[in-house]
DNA sequence: TATATTCTTGACAAAAATAGTCAGAAATAT
DNA sequence: ATATTTCTGACTATTTTTGTCAAGAATATA
């Protein structure tokens, strides 16, 4: 579980669509980056990824966009970071019977108490977070249009 | 936070340690590559910077090698992980003023509730902990001369 | 004192992941 | 038709991880 801008970015555009989707409405892909500072084209890598993960839908032409394919209650932080990472912490240590069973076997379990944390904690958990709240206010990730 | 095997090596190689060393017996760095199948150079580095952080101790020469600088009840995952990362996920936003604050504000607070969650388990937490122990009666970290 | 052992240090190199870019194809509302 | 927007694949640069190497410094022991 790494934790690094590649999340971050994946996040935050989450975060901004959850705030500036309506029920029938998409956003484009550009918009968000724009708001979000990341670039674009970076974006569609990381959003072509969240949609195979089936965590945003997307409509193409005039009026696409792309939106939550859940309610934001629904969607952990855990399952966007996995999304966007290449699946490279999977498949390390088969076959052989080579591997130290008691490290290994350790280190997964570690690895899975951090996954559990991020798995309970949801969209909708950070957007209803005090501080997040706040800083909407100072500064924020609303549109300005 | 990453949790990479560079971080896994350190753990393990300290579990190792806490293991095998006795109260004036250091375990030089190439029995525990050994034991732990880590490259060991590569280890070097990796006591280098646990040495700096005050993790380790070292002593040379003949009989020397190295051991814990501390109980390993007061050793956590978090500082070891940290020990061995390079030092990357400091100053990144600072000066222009640029960044979104809600944005990355809310990303190094969730950082820090992962940072949080590892400080909070021990070298020892680990050592007494049941799958621990079970691990050890099957194969094991423990010496076998 | 000589010697083998062990850490210490700095530099180097290969492989992988991250971060970012680009061009063109496919779908679709107007 | 046309402009908009996603979709796809490939490509490059930078950074990090992972691993290697060689020479130096300290020290227990014979």
């Amino acid at each position: 579980m790494h934790l690094t801008t590649k999340g971050k970015y994946a996040v935050l555009a989450l975060l901004d669509l959850a705030l500036n989707e309506s029920r029938f409405c998409y956003v484009s892909l550009s918009e968000v980056a724009k708001r979000q500072n990341i670039p674009a084209p970076y974006l569609e890598q990381l959003f072509r990824n969240l949609r195979k993960a089936g965590i945003l839908e997307a409509a193409r032409g005039p009026k696409g966009g792309f939106r939550l394919a859940r309610g934001s209650s629904d969607i952990n932080i855990a399952e966007v970071v996995l999304a966007v990472e290449k699946a490279t912490n999977e498949a390390k240590c088969e076959g052989k019977g080579e591997c130290e069973v008691g490290a290994h076997d350790l280190w997964i379990s570690l690895n899975e108490e951090v996954n559990k944390f991020l798995s309970n904690k949801s969209l909708n958990d950070i957007l209803t977070s005090q501080q997040f709240q706040n800083n909407l206010t100072k500064q924020a990730l609303i549109a300005t249009g």
